[in-house]
DNA sequence: CGCGCTTGTGAACAAACGTTCATTTAATTA
DNA sequence: TAATTAAATGAACGTTTGTTCACAAGCGCG
């Protein structure tokens, strides 16, 4: 009978973990891993708690779970990514990869809040499998620009500080993008590819 | 008698709430305040958890005070600065606020952590006020960059925009700073003032 | 139809939570 | 030294936590 009224609110056949995974998302980046309960969340969905446990061993797995999909859905989609080819033009490589990576966390802001921010709330293997899968996308951008740098197409004394500090740059966008917001979507891309080519041009006088 | 050991310890006086705070900062730092309790905190002092509350009405107030302390010290500390007065040379100021936000930031980790990852934990109040003291620090970087905007000094179509990517850029260091490793600490700041720099220097052909 | 599997339930668990309280202990002031 | 104030205590509060359990409803398959 309640399943009925499940039923008509839109769930249909075994979609509840789905749901689950989608309120525990925008719960915990909300207001973080501890501080939701597994009836939060159950609430959200329209089910008790203890259903959850049919999907979900524990709460700890229900996080990995979500960290995991993010994490492998943005790193399938770098490599997807036409650009991401090891001979690309590392100038357009850079570019190419700005404009994903901008694009990407700015549709996915619940998920870059968690996988940024609970790393924390990982129990040790967990935290290494995770911590793993972030320094693979990292390397993909250092990558580009040791290349670059390589082949005296950038300026970049030190390519994993300059990855990292792009990434950092490029994800603060999260942090205050909101839709419908004074700049275009296209305007904030644009910008920041301007400044990360800046950061990244050689010098007048280089050879 | 138990009184007696914590002064054995290196507790003396009323200074129960100052190491109280501390650990409650390195607490909150390394798990979230929403998974770490008042018994927790209570213990690395090396007291019960009812003492806490001869020294903050509530968990929530030892937070914000937490916040606010640090945020205040921060604006204290570059309104102190010689570069942070009005008519200073931008491009001086640029670089001088960069590495005094690296500095400061790289000493201090843990206040950093909780004032940026916490927002999420303050009630509706203290959140608006936390948020503004922060919103005036940046308003210091975009401040300095709009001037030399202004004057020709430097590449900014978007002044605020350019401010929040920079300060992104800088804080990102505590992600991954650790004390004795490859780089020493002037090499990092040399390493971010040269992309600062780069980021908002003209194009060759400006006028 | 009936069997079994998946998915749900409501009640219950022990543990931990923030916080209060009456009371004792220690430090300060007169 | 006596009186006052400040700080810490152990016990207890009501609530909430993650999770388990015995059981019931709904479905697909033989």
């Amino acid at each position: 009978m309640d399943s009925l009224m499940a039923r008509l609110a839109g769930a249909s056949g075994k979609e509840t973990a789905e749901r689950a995974r989608r309120a525990a998302l925008s719960l915990f980046a909300l207001h973080g891993y501890a501080a939701v309960s597994m009836r939060d969340i159950a609430g959200e969905v329209g089910v008790g708690a203890p259903a959850l446990y049919n999907h979900f061993a524990t709460k700890q797995d229900l996080l990995v779970e979500l960290m995991e999909d993010h994490l492998r859905d943005l790193l399938g989609a770098w490599r997807a990514h036409p650009m991401a080819a090891e001979d690309a033009d590392p100038a357009e490589a850079v570019e190419a990869f700005t404009r994903f990576h901008i694009r990407f966390h700015r549709d996915k802001t619940d998920e870059v809040f968690v996988a940024y921010m609970e790393l924390r709330s990982l129990e040790r293997p967990n935290f290494h499998r995770i911590e793993r899968m972030r320094g693979a996308y990292e390397a993909h951008l250092e990558a580009i620009i040791a290349r670059g740098a390589g082949a005296g197409a950038f300026h970049a004394p030190e390519p994993k500080i300059a990855a990292m500090a792009l990434i950092a740059m490029l994800t603060g966008v999260t942090h205050w993008y909101r839709q419908g917001g004074r700049l275009s979507p296209e305007a904030i891309e644009d910008l920041y590819v301007d400044m990360a080519r800046r950061t990244l041009r050689p010098d007048q006088g280089d050879a």
